[in-house]
DNA sequence: AAAGACGTCCAATCAGCGAT
DNA sequence: ATCGCTGATTGGACGTCTTT
């Protein structure tokens, strides 16, 4: 027996950035260098306070507003089953069959505890031989820009998401985000797909996997809560579509603004959106929120350097930095006061 | 049993940096 | 110019638990 805690440690925390030098020099100075911190429930983590206040309390958590979403496709291998287009694959997969060499193929040929590739050669076969390969071929938004095609079948692909492919089919596009980010890098986790996502879409960490958001279930239904929708309804005073509602959190969702405001929060758990204020601020919203769409699907003449998810990115639709920007400027008219909110006093 | 969720861990590769 | 080191990036393996 210890005896009761009576007193917590006291807990201080730095990171130190730069060259060797930099960090023996600033280790060397006289001034503090770490920051004392107390921890807070309810989890008593050991780091430092949040700088700034998180959600406020009725904003909604985008789960909770799209309730179908789940995990991108994970391959296991990628090199052997995304392809360009569809004549690659096939062809490829064709190679797999017969045992041609192909060194795209090298991972499929490779077993692990998960995978057997002779069972998968003999699948892969048999739906050739049947004709049937081209139904599981399906496209996938793999990287930021750059959608291609994959097989989804499972003896090749470790997690084919049958019911994302369904609601692909039925959804004219999808959000992308992902649950959590341990990172230090700026939280730029959201894009809009118009095919599903693959699981490193925004970042090949796995700790901060992509999660589509399609705007109709694997049904066909539009994709929001009930409640939502009619909370919704009523503050705008008539019906709302899927891609109206997809389209107002997407004005949320892709502000820069709302990223970096909330980023402590971003990092923990899903982005949450509050209701509208009225209808004419939904109607901006879905109207901002259309133009960022249009941006993600636009082509890319302007030479700038961005970041979407993990990705550095070197070129950049207008449409979409136009949008941007608008995006930014609406969020900080309407939230201005949340902008301004202080950082709690900091004991040093 | 399969699919899904969600972590840890790993290997190859590469970039930056200071020292040799 | 090369070397060793750190750390980030990338694509993946897999354990464990939960849900279907």
């Amino acid at each position: 027996d210890h005896g009761e805690l009576v007193e917590a440690a006291t807990l201080r925390y730095a990171r130190l950035f730069g060259s060797r030098s930099e960090k023996l020099a600033r280790l060397a100075e006289r001034r503090p260098v770490f920051q004392r911190f107390r921890t807070e429930e309810p989890h008593l983590v050991f780091e430092p306070a949040r700088e700034r206040s998180g959600f406020p309390p009725d904003w909604i958590a985008l789960d909770e507003w799209m309730p179908y979403h789940q995990e991108g496709i994970q391959t296991n291998r990628d090199q052997a089953i995304i392809a360009p287009d569809v004549d690659t694959l096939r062809e490829r997969m064709k190679r797999f069959a017969e045992g041609v060499d192909d060194p795209a193929l090298e991972r499929a040929r490779t077993p692990s505890g998960h995978y057997d590739p002779a069972r998968a050669r003999e699948a892969i076969a048999s739906l050739i031989a049947r004709g049937e390969l081209e139904q599981y071929i399906f496209p996938i938004a793999y990287r930021p820009f750059d959608d291609r095609v994959f097989l989804a079948h499972p003896s090749v692909c470790h997690r084919p998401r049958k019911r994302l492919l369904e609601s692909g089919e039925h959804s004219e596009f999808i959000l992308v985000s992902v649950r959590k980010d341990r990172g230090i890098a700026a939280y730029r986790h959201f894009a809009i797909t118009r095919f599903i996502p693959d699981n490193s879409y925004l970042s090949p960490r796995s700790s901060c996997r992509s999660r589509a958001f399609p705007i109709k279930d694997p049904v066909g239904n539009a994709n929001f809560s009930a409640t939502c929708v009619e909370a919704v309804e009523s503050i705008v005073g008539e019906r709302v579509s899927a891609e109206e509602l997809a389209c107002y959190l997407v004005s949320y969702l892709a502000s820069e603004r709302y990223q970096d405001r909330f980023a402590d929060s971003l990092r923990h758990d899903y982005p949450k959106i509050p209701l509208p204020r009225g209808r004419e601020n939904f109607q901006q919203r879905v109207s901002i929120g259309e133009r960022i769409k249009e941006g993600f699907f636009a082509p890319q003449p302007l030479d700038m350097e961005w970041t979407l998810g993990h990705h550095p990115l070197k070129a950049k639709s207008a449409v979409l930095e136009l949008a941007h920007r608008e995006c930014d400027a609406y969020f900080e008219s309407e939230w201005g006061s949340l902008l301004e909110d202080q950082p709690p006093e900091s004991a040093t």
